[in-house]
RNA sequence: GGCGGAGUAGCUCAGUUGGUUAGAGCAGCGGAAUCAUAAUCCGCGUGUCGGGGGUUCGAGUCCCUCCUCCGCUACCA
C-alpha cells in the first residue's frame, strides 16, 4: 500500500471562486485522491484558504467587517462550497491557524540561521488616507510613456510599458483616489532565492515526467533576464503572520507581516498540524517529515499555471534552504485557464458560473464530469453551454444513466427485483470482459499519471462497452427463446453497473452512492479481475430500479442558464 | 518588448522517440433494434494537420521564417 499526500492550491479568501478555479486545482486533486483512495493507498488530501494580504483587508473593508471575522466568515463559505462539489479533503484549513503562524516563523527562523534571509531597505508608496503602503498595482495614475490616465503602478494597460510607481504622473490611490502619496523608507526581509539558483535548477531537471508547463514556466524564471531573483517575504500589513524569527522577536521587523506567497505555502504542512489537532489524524510528521516516515510518502501537488512559479521555486527554496528533513513536492500536475463562452471568466464582472451558483442549478457530479473531461490540460479550454449540455446529457443520462435504467428496468419486468439465476456465459461474455479488463487498464494508468481527460475518455469507453454488449446479447429477444440465456445476460449486466459505480467514483461519486444503494450492495472494491468483479451480485440478491440517475439538461434551461451568466451577477 | 503555451474534421480535442491509406467524442446523413431517460447499436470523413521555406527515402511530428490566439512578466494573489 502507498502513502500518498496530495495537496491543492489554497483558494484566497475574498470571495466565491469561479468554474475555472475549480477545475485547476481542487477538482482534479480530489479526482486523483478518490482514486488512489479507491485502489486501497493511503491518502492525505489537503486543501486550506489562503486569508493574507491586501485584497483581503480591501475586500473585509468593503463588507465592513474586521478582517478576521470576514476571512473565518468566508472559509466557512468556501467549506461549504467545497462540501457542495464533494472536495473529499481531509482537512480544510485556513493560512491564518496558530499552526501556520508557529510554522512560517520558524522556517523564517532557520532560514535566518541558514544566511538566506537579508533585510533591504527601500521607499514605498504610502497613503495616509489610507493608513497603508501602497502594493503597485494599487496605484494609478497618467502613464508617462503614453499619456493614458488610467495607468496601473506596475504596468500601464494601454500600452503595457511597465512601469514604477514613482514614474506616474499625478499617482493617486485605486482604494480611497487619494492623492497626497508618500514615498516612505521601510525595511523588508528578502529571501535569497538567488544563492539557490543552481540547486533548485538541479532538482527541476531531475524530475521525471512532469508537465511541461509546469517545467517550462520554472526554467523561465530560473533563467529569465538575470536569472533567480531574491524574493521580498515581508509586508507593511496588519493582517498576517507577525515577522519573527522563530520564537523570538525580530528587530526592526516590529508591526509588520509575512508575505502572503511565504505562507501560503506553508500551510499545506500547518495544515496537517490542523489535521491532528481536529482530532481527525494521529500523526502528521510521517507525512511531511522524511525522519519521521514521509520518506515512502509520493507528494503530488495541484494548481493553475498561475501558481507554478511558487510552488518550483519560492516554497522549494524554503524547504531545501532550511536544511531540514521536509517532505519535497513529487510531482507537480498544472493547469491551463479554463475560458467562459468566447472570453475570461471574470470576477469582478461577474462573467460565468460561479461555485455556488453551479451547484444551485445542478447537481455536482454534472459539472465534475464535464470540467474534469474538458480539464485545460494541454492548452486553455473552453466552457459552452452548448457543449456541457450534450456532453453532459450524452455521457451521463444516455450512455451511463441510461444503462442503469434500460438494464434495472428489463429485469424487472421479466425477473422481478431480484438478480436472476440460470444460464451461463458463452464466448460473448468473454469477450466483453476482455475488452473491459483492457480499457480499465488503460483507465487506471492515466488515473495514476494524473491525466484526468485521457481518464474521463477511458471511463467513457467503459460505460459504451456495456451498451455495446447489451445490443448484441439483446436479452430482450433471447427472452423469447431461452430464458435462461437472457437471466446471464442480465446478471452480467446488473454486475457491470456496480463495477461502472465502482470506477466511475472518483468522477461523479454521488451518482456511484446511488446506484451501489439501488442494487443495495456495499462492496466497493476495485476490480483486479474483472471475471470476479462481475459475479459479485450473486443470484438471488435484490435490488432497487433506481431513480433517473441523471436527467437531461433541456434547451430552455440551456438558454436561461446562457442569458443569465453573461455578466454583471 | 521578453518568455512560455496553443493553432489538426462543423464543434471539443488525441496524435508517443519523424515511417504504411491522420484519429476519438459530439453534431450531421443512412440503417438496425425496440429493454431503456425518443435512450442504444452499426455504417458513412476529399481535413492545403495556421502560411511559406528547408532537412530527410519519408514530417502533423525536426529546423528557419511569418501570421493569429492565450497566458506570464517577479510588491494582487
Amino acid at each position: 500500500m502507498a502513502r500518498h499526500l496530495i495537496t491543492s492550491a489554497i483558494p484566497y479568501i475574498n470571495g466565491i471562486k469561479h468554474l475555472g478555479n475549480l477545475v485547476g486545482s481542487q477538482l482534479p486533486a480530489d479526482l486523483f485522491a478518490r482514486y488512489q483512495r479507491a485502489r486501497g493507498h493511503e491518502v492525505l488530501f489537503l486543501c486550506a484558504t489562503d486569508e493574507h494580504g491586501t485584497p483581503a483587508e480591501l475586500a473585509a473593508a468593503k463588507a465592513g467587517k474586521p478582517v478576521a471575522e470576514y476571512c473565518a466568515e468566508m472559509h466557512q463559505v468556501q467549506a461549504r462550497i467545497a462540501e457542495g462539489f464533494r472536495l473529499s479533503f481531509d482537512h480544510f484549513g485556513r493560512s491564518s491557524s496558530p499552526q501556520n503562524h508557529r510554522l512560517t516563523q520558524h522556517f523564517a527562523g532557520v532560514l535566518a540561521d541558514q544566511g538566506l534571509i537579508r533585510e533591504v531597505s527601500e521607499t514605498q508608496m504610502y497613503s495616509p488616507t489610507d493608513g497603508r503602503f501602497l502594493p503597485d498595482r494599487y496605484i494609478e495614475g497618467t502613464c508617462p510613456n503614453c499619456g493614458f490616465d488610467s495607468a496601473r503602478g506596475d504596468q500601464c494597460d494601454n500600452c503595457t510599458k511597465q512601469l514604477d510607481p514613482v514614474d506616474l504622473i499625478n499617482p493617486r490611490s485605486v482604494i480611497s483616489g487619494a492623492t497626497d502619496l508618500q514615498m516612505r523608507e521601510t525595511k523588508h526581509l528578502y529571501l535569497r532565492q538567488s544563492t539557490m539558483k543552481d540547486q533548485l535548477e538541479q532538482w527541476i531537471d531531475t524530475r521525471e515526467g512532469w508537465p511541461v508547463l509546469t517545467t517550462s514556466i520554472a526554467k523561465k524564471w530560473l533563467n529569465d533576464g538575470d536569472g533567480l531573483q531574491d524574493r521580498g517575504i515581508t509586508r507593511d500589513l496588519d493582517w498576517g503572520i507577525p515577522v519573527k524569527k522563530g520564537e523570538e522577536d525580530w528587530p526592526g521587523m516590529e508591526g509588520k507581516v509575512f508575505y502572503v506567497w511565504f505562507d501560503a505555502p506553508i500551510e499545506y504542512i500547518a495544515c496537517a498540524q490542523e489535521w491532528v489537532d481536529a482530532g481527525k489524524g494521529s500523526d502528521w510528521e510521517r507525512w511531511w517529515r522524511t525522519d519521521r516516515g514521509a520518506e515512502d510518502v509520493t507528494y503530488t501537488q495541484f494548481m493553475g499555471k498561475d501558481n507554478v512559479p511558487f510552488h518550483t521555486l519560492s516554497f522549494p527554496a524554503t524547504i531545501l534552504g532550511s536544511g531540514e528533513p521536509w517532505k519535497l513536492v513529487d510531482y507537480i500536475k498544472s493547469f491551463n485557464y479554463l475560458n467562459y463562452d468566447g472570453g475570461q471568466f471574470s470576477t469582478s464582472r461577474g462573467r460565468g458560473v460561479f461555485m455556488d451558483q453551479a451547484l444551485e442549478i445542478l447537481p455536482p457530479d454534472y459539472w465534475r464530469w464535464w470540467l474534469l473531461s474538458h480539464a485545460p490540460e494541454s492548452s486553455d479550454s473552453e466552457f459552452t453551454w452548448e457543449n456541457f449540455q450534450t456532453s453532459v446529457n450524452k455521457d451521463l443520462a444516455d450512455v451511463l444513466g441510461n444503462f442503469a435504467s434500460r438494464v434495472t428496468k428489463f429485469c424487472r419486468s421479466k425477473f422481478g427485483e431480484v438478480v436472476p439465476e440460470g444460464g451461463s456465459l458463452g464466448p460473448r461474455e468473454a469477450q466483453l470482459i476482455a475488452d473491459l479488463t483492457t480499457k480499465i487498464r488503460d483507465y487506471e494508468e492515466h488515473m495514476s499519471q494524473a491525466e484526468v481527460r485521457k481518464s474521463a475518455s477511458a471511463l467513457r469507453a467503459a460505460w459504451v462497452l456495456g451498451n455495446e454488449y447489451l445490443q448484441e446479447a439483446a436479452p430482450w429477444s433471447t427472452f423469447k427463446t431461452d430464458p435462461e440465456q437472457a437471466a446471464a445476460q442480465i446478471r452480467l449486466a446488473l454486475n457491470l453497473i456496480r463495477l461502472y459505480a465502482v470506477i466511475s467514483e472518483p468522477f461523479i461519486p454521488d451518482a456511484a452512492a446511488a446506484l451501489l444503494d439501488a442494487l443495495a450492495v456495499t462492496d466497493r472494491s476495485w476490480p483486479a479481475d474483472l471475471d470476479t468483479a462481475l459475479q459479485i451480485l450473486p443470484a438471488g440478491h435484490g435490488f432497487t430500479v433506481p431513480e433517473v440517475t441523471f436527467r437531461k439538461i433541456t434547451d430552455e434551461e440551456r438558454e436561461d442558464w446562457q442569458a443569465r451568466f453573461a455578466g454583471n451577477r
